[in-house]
DNA sequence: TATGAATGAGGATTCATTCAT
DNA sequence: AATGAATGAATCCTCATTCAT
């Protein structure tokens, strides 16, 4: 009787030993034997489960991103109204689940390859197309419409821009940090549209 | 007697390869022996002018943001006042000098490099210092001094979004986009200031 | 699961690998790919089984070293009395299971580094005390003190020429003339100390 | 007008660096752009004075020998009967002039290489027989026949053991040990011949 | 004569991947 | 299912040699 889900159980555990990894030595420093010792496994290993070193990067991401949408969904659901919806967006991807050093230094290190590799490239524009949804959608029930659309877009480049910058382990940029920033410009653009909409 | 001068000309060209081989195959696939094709010379030259590879991509860094800098410094000292020394911050950042997707690509690659380099950290590093020292002189000349330091934190975070929103080559944000994007961003900013002080 | 305990045989397959190819093109000319050629393996075994070339060229030495140490430690173990033991030491330098022209040929390229390697050094260090500690034991029994020294210094300094002669391949001088020429400087010299004691 | 016997002055230069480098640094990492620097001069200029590396390392040996032979040839000049003769052999080995760090070292170097290098080898031959030749001229005036072969060449097993044993720098070894060590040698030769003329 | 820039072959080493066990 | 030994292509780097100046 063979072990149920050990397969998933394999899979997540050389996912997260390849944040840890990629945290720790960057990306061109991460090779299939360090990810597999982090998991405590064998370099063989690797090539039951994934379909080599490119598949798993890719499935690395792919879980970042999935972890990131299955919070947000929650978050989402229990949010009512357009400025809650809004703010859950923000929450969401600084929530410490999500915004800890070693997920946003992986993180940082997906998009800098995502223009090079087709499978990171594509989940890369899944993301950002969801997130630039993720806020029209309840930006356009609170502001006119190019209003709507123009404050998506700074909002979504200002959530990277946080990334970015937590990703450099300064120690001086860390979610709550990231969450004020983001808010207040969040509320300066909604006070634009309730003086314009008054 | 071998021809004299070559060592700049020979480092520029050499640094403007990387440039182009890293926003080519990415990082990760940048190689010596592609970076001297691309410049048209063999492998062997480049540890004659760099300290080998690492010390290549260091100075492409350094010669990235010194470019930048300069291209700053110039337009700062025809601006004449708070809110043009603030515009011109974000349009040195975003001229079409500085944001051809070759350099965006590079420093883009760089950025996930940082905290696993330290010759690229440091640059980083003084980057950002610089950024947001003169996003924040300006800034206090028109805000309050919390919102000052909050508003160069938040644009500069911007600033970093957009850049690596252009890093994606998707095609639909390029320099006037994002220059259109932080503009927006500080008048709003600028704003609420206005509004706080009156 | 794969095959136990070829650690050793490798080691072992890899060091016989290298005296045959440092023999054969000088150590100059030795590459690891031809030690892995000459083991029937690839090269990038030698990285799997040894810290680099540096470390299967120290080891290698180091078993030089330990097979002479072992020859040795059994010959002394069956010699009686002070000059039995002398004999046993010329006769284990120069057995024909030492005293193979490959054996030789390493034994000299290492000599030559060993100035300028500290691992080397360390082996080369120590065979000289102990060759030294090992002539001058057994004449101490049957010579004056400072004869017996300085009987153990020549009687060395003649064993490393033997050696460096023999290194030579001129087919003129083999594991018996060296041992002939020592045993009669033995015999000279023990014949002087019984004379002085007589 | 150019300057008379430049020529030369370059080359022994050059073999002088040479000797310095290989000292240094090991013949295994002795370059022609450090031998170049050594002398002071640009790496072009060993292949305007020598036919490449191995050439200047031939030629380096050459002088080597040469030097010593000059001495030799001097001193036996001076030598009035044969055990003068041979204690000028054993005086021009081990005198100040040639019995210094960096010729030592040098000179083991080209041993360790002579096997595989037929310009080497051929001069390593040549300094062979030179050796025994000159030691067997005098012996055979003062000893039998076979007394005297035998006794050549262990003692010039025993003189090339004293350069080996010197080249280690450990300090211990100098040319005034090295001279007593052969000379208390000769002395029990020549008084074993003594014993059995008598 | 002399330089040192430039070349490119060859070296050690790394690493994803395979496969016998 | 799991191991880790083994492979060999690919990378960075060194260095003897050449050559325009």
């Amino acid at each position: 009787m063979p072990k149920l889900g050990m397969q998933d159980v394999r899979r997540r555990q050389l996912i997260e030993a390849t944040c840890i990894t990629v945290h720790r030595y960057g990306l061109g420093d991460t090779t299939v034997q360090r990810i597999a010792q982090e998991a405590g496994l064998s370099t063989g290993i690797v090539h039951h489960y994934f379909n080599g070193k490119g598949d798993l990067l890719a499935q690395t991401m792919r879980a970042l991103l999935e972890d990131l949408r299955l919070d947000l969904v929650a978050r989402l659901h229990a949010a009512d109204g357009p400025q809650a919806r809004l703010r859950a967006v923000l929450q969401a991807n600084f929530a410490p689940s999500q915004f800890q050093p070693a997920l946003v230094s992986t993180w940082l290190a997906f998009w800098a390859e995502a223009p090079h590799v087709p499978a990171l490239g594509r989940l890369r524009r899944i993301y950002t197309r969801r997130t630039l949804a993720n806020l029209r959608a309840p930006l356009r029930a609170v502001l006119p419409a190019d209003a709507a659309v123009r404050t998506a877009t700074s909002l979504a480049a200002m959530i990277d821009g946080c990334w970015l910058r937590a990703a450099q382990a300064d120690g001086d940029f860390d979610g709550a940090a990231a969450l004020a920033c983001t808010l207040d410009h969040l509320e300066l653009a909604l006070g634009r549209g309730a003086v314009r909409r008054g």
